[in-house]
DNA sequence: TAGATTGTTAATCGATTAACAATC
DNA sequence: TAGATTGTTAATCGATTAACAATC
C-alpha cells in the first residue's frame, strides 16, 4: 500500500495531527496550506507536498478541512490500531511513561508492566498492576502482545532482548542505548536518546553564542 | 566559528560520541571509517565527510584514533562547558531525568529544581532539595541559570514561559508540547516529544506489517 | 616500497521550493 | 465570473554516495 513514502515526511505527520486537534478543539473549521505552514513552521509548498502523499485532502480555493484532515492523518498513521505492548521497567522514566501518555489514542494499548525492583512491585498505575519481571515470559505466551516499551538502562535490555525477540516482540520504544535494531534487523525500533537530545542542545547553544 | 554544519550532521555526533565511548571503553584504540560506518549503520563516505566539517582528525593509511575523536568530538559539541540549569517539574519525568542522566558530562550542571505539588517540595533528587515553583524568579535572579529544562504539562508551561524569558534564559530542552520557538524566536530550543515519537513508531509498524 | 585508508572533489540522488495550470 | 487555493510538475538546492588522488 505505502508508496515509499520518505521518513522525513512521515516525521511530520504526528505534528501535523497535533496543530490539527488544537486547531479543531479551538473551533477552526478549515485552514489554507499557507496558515498551517506558519504554524508548523514549514513552507505551504511542503504542506501541500507532504498532504498529497497520501491523497487531495484540500478544495481548490478554499483549503483543508480541519476535522477531516486531521482524522485522516490519524488514520494514516494508524492511530486507530490498538498494538498491545508491554512496559518493562516502572522507575521514574516507565512510570512517566505509564502515567502521561494516552495510549489508546496513540495506536496503542498498555496491556502489562513489569519491574525488577520488588519495592515496586504491585503497585498500580493507570489500573495496572506492576509484576515480576521473571513473569513476562509466560504473560507474553498467552497473549498477543507485540510491542515492548524498555525504558531500562542499557545492562538490563541486553540480557532481556533475546528472550523478547524470541517470544514474537518485533516491535521496540527503546529508551536504552541498547542498539536493537543492528543486532535484529527485521524489527522496528523507535529510539529516544535522551542524552542524545540533550548533547544537540548543547551544540546548538554554543553555536549560538558563538556568532554574536 | 562554526561554519554552518548541517543539522544532520550535528545529530549525528551524540551517537558517534557514544559509540566512540563504548569503543574506548573496550580498548580498542584505532577505527576506519568503514568499521565506525558499520557500527554507526551508515557508510564510510558519510563518516568522512561528517568528520571532516571539523577538520582532519584522521591519518591516512590507518584510521582515526578512538580515544582522540571521541574528546574532539565532546569538544565539538561543547560537552565540557557547564551551563547552568534549573529543572521545572519534579514529577514522574523531572525525576527520571533528574536521576538518570549524568548532566556534568553532557555540559550542564543541574543547579535547582522548581515543583509546584507541595508534597514534593523538600525532597531530595541527586542532592538537589526540590523548591517551591514560585521562589523561580528570586533564584534565577541571583544565579547565572541560562537553561531550563521543562518537564511540565503544556498548561503549566505556557503561563510560566514569558517569565523565564523576560528572566534572560534563552535555551530550552523542552518536553511539553508549547511551541516556544515560535512565540521566542531568539531562544533555542530543543524538543523532546514522546507522542510524536510513539505515532512514528506505530505508523511504521502498521507499514511493515502492511508489506508482507 | 606496497598496502591501506584518509581527505576531498565530483556525481548522484532525493528533498525542498517555486511556479502555474486546474478547479472549487 | 473573479478570486482563492489546491494539486502537480519543474527547478533548485542540499545531502549522500562514489571515486580517486594524496599520504601515512
Amino acid at each position: 500500500m505505502a508508496k515509499d513514502i520518505s521518513i522525513q515526511v512521515i516525521k511530520r505527520l504526528p505534528r501535523y495531527y497535533r496543530f490539527l486537534t488544537e486547531l479543531e478543539n479551538s473551533g477552526v473549521d478549515k485552514i489554507s496550506s499557507t496558515k498551517l505552514a506558519e504554524i508548523m513552521s514549514s513552507t505551504a509548498s511542503q504542506v501541500r507536498q507532504d498532504l498529497n502523499c497520501f491523497g487531495g485532502f484540500g478544495q481548490q480555493g478554499y483549503g483543508y478541512p480541519v476535522s477531516k484532515l486531521r482524522e485522516e492523518i490519524g488514520k494514516i498513521l494508524g492511530l486507530n490500531k490498538k498494538h498491545k505492548a508491554v512496559l518493562l521497567g516502572a522507575g521514574n522514566l516507565g512510570r512517566a511513561i505509564a502515567t502521561h501518555l494516552n495510549f489508546d489514542s496513540l495506536g496503542f494499548q498498555l496491556s502489562a508492566i513489569f519491574e525488577k525492583d520488588h519495592r515496586l512491585i504491585g503497585t498500580m498505575l493507570r489500573g495496572i498492576k506492576v509484576m515480576p519481571d521473571d513473569e513476562i515470559e509466560a504473560y507474553v505466551k498467552d497473549s498477543d502482545v507485540d510491542t515492548a516499551f524498555l525504558t531500562l538502562p542499557k545492562d538490563a535490555v541486553e540480557p532481556l532482548i533475546e528472550k523478547l525477540y524470541q517470544l514474537g516482540i518485533r516491535n521496540f520504544w527503546n529508551f536504552s542505548h541498547f542498539d536493537i535494531a543492528r543486532k535484529y534487523p527485521d524489527t522496528v525500533v523507535e529510539n529516544v536518546h535522551l542524552s542524545d537530545s540533550l548533547m544537540t542542545l548543547c551544540y546548538r547553544i554554543n553555536e549560538r553564542t558563538a556568532d554574536e
